[in-house]
DNA sequence: TACTTAATAT
DNA sequence: TATATTAAGT
């Protein structure tokens, strides 16, 4: 009964051996047999390639006694590799050593000989290995990739093979905490975003153990999420944006700056958007920014009242846009150019809702429905320079200029309805 | 090469 | 779920 369970456990597995030595060829082969595996033999590398290219997918596993010092053995090696087929090297060598560097040559096993029926009961397994990688990572002296769904007895096989620790010791994954993901948004800030790269990000942030691909993923996840705040909080605004125009200060629900005001408006940073939370506290008319920057885990974990990004999102889509007055008679903004990537828009949609304050039904009247600008403009006219803790300044002058225009803002956009 | 995106793995 | 990696394309 032993037996018979023994006789099919490599039912339509197809091996294929490779050994110079005919005798030992020829004995696998028949042990193999015994597991019911279909076995395929030959003693030279190139014919095995041969028959691999015959059939592409019709070998699941090499196995090999291949002399590693051979330049041809080592490229029929590397070509196995390449065609990500999984394959065994066996040796009459014993040790670590040996094994050690048929897994180094990408082996998913080395097996000493001679070769037990034991060895071959679950040789099956070694099919699902990904044996490129697995060599790849031990060139860089950092193996990762143990496959946890081998059994404890092979695991211990191949740990010992190895001489190397179990998973549980690997480098924690990365946690992009509020401190790293605010050095990462300051980073993308200063480059703008449509500067901000990987390679450049990582620079930036001079985060000695962070690497150009954790910037990459995070920058991926980033540009989604905004995305996604695009779609969610205001479904219908691009279509809008697209063809209203009510003022030269503005399209419906929007308020564009020209170009000078954004640093004013980026260095006043989060006290200003601090001041219009406070300053209309207790009234409704802030609650669609409110829900607007809390929705979804990721805004709500690194934002607060405080902390928001809009102007620095202003400015750095004003970097590529260029946002200028149509001089033409009708007064209505233009875009100098329109090559927005979808995640910058998705950026610009934000930064504007979150300027511009909708009403309820969706449109604005800055003087009647928006009284925050009214009073930020009021505070700026009261306190101006008086920034208190802000670490960068805005230049007075600036900060009147910026008054200046959000008076002429409000108004004009009062003007034109 | 460096980058992006989507898909998938962990 | 968040992060990491891969695949495939520019």
């Amino acid at each position: 009964m032993e037996e018979k369970r023994r006789s099919n456990c490599g039912e339509g597995f197809s091996v294929l051996v490779v050994d110079h030595d005919t005798t030992s060829l020829m004995l696998l082969a028949s042990m193999l047999q015994l597991f019911s595996y279909q076995v395929t033999t030959t003693e030279v590398e190139s014919v095995a390639l041969s028959l691999i290219e015959e059939a592409k997918d019709r070998f699941k596993l090499v196995m090999a006694d291949v002399n590693m010092d051979d330049v041809n053995s080592l490229s029929f090696l590397r070509k196995l590799l390449k065609m990500n087929i999984p394959f065994i090297l066996m040796s009459n060598e014993k040790g670590h050593k040996a094994a050690e560097k048929a897994v180094a040559y990408g082996a998913s096993l080395h097996l000493e000989k001679p070769i037990s029926k034991h060895d071959l009961k679950y040789l099956w397994q070694y099919a699902y290995g990904r044996p490129a990688k697995r060599a790849k990572h031990l060139h860089d002296n950092e193996l990762r990739t143990y496959d946890p769904n081998k059994n404890v007895g092979e695991r211990d096989e191949q740990k010992k093979m190895l001489n190397i620790m179990p998973p549980t010791e690997r480098k924690p994954r990365l946690l992009w905490n509020e401190e790293l993901h605010q050095k990462f948004i300051a980073a993308i800030t200063a480059l703008g975003y449509a500067n901000a790269r990987p390679k450049s990000i990582l620079t930036m942030m001079d985060e000695p153990n962070l690497t150009q691909r954790q910037v990459a993923s995070h920058l991926q996840k980033h540009k989604e999420h905004m995305k996604r705040l695009m779609s969610k909080a205001s479904p219908s605004e691009l279509a809008s944006n697209a063809n209203a125009s009510t003022s030269i200060y503005g399209k419906p629900g929007f308020l564009y700056m020209p170009q000078g005001y954004y640093s004013v408006l980026s260095q006043l940073g989060g006290h200003t958007h601090k001041y219009l939370n406070d300053s209309v506290a207790g009234t409704s008319q802030f609650s669609y920014l409110a829900q607007h920057s809390t929705a979804g885990r990721f805004s709500s974990e690194y934002h607060n009242e405080e902390t928001l990004q809009f102007p620095n999102i202003l400015e750095s889509m004003h970097e590529k846009q260029n946002i200028i007055p149509d001089p033409s008679p009708s007064g209505n903004l233009v875009y100098e150019n329109h090559n927005w990537e979808p995640w910058t828009e998705a950026a610009r949609g934000v930064a504007e809702a979150e300027i511009g304050v909708r009403n309820a039904a969706g449109g604005v009247t800055w003087n009647q429905q928006s009284p925050e600008l009214a009073q930020l403009l009021k505070h700026l006219e009261e306190e101006g320079d008086a920034c208190g803790d802000c670490a960068n300044q805005p230049n007075p002058d600036a900060v009147d200029q910026f008054c200046e225009w959000l008076k002429e803002a409000i108004q004009g956009n009062d003007n034109n309805p």
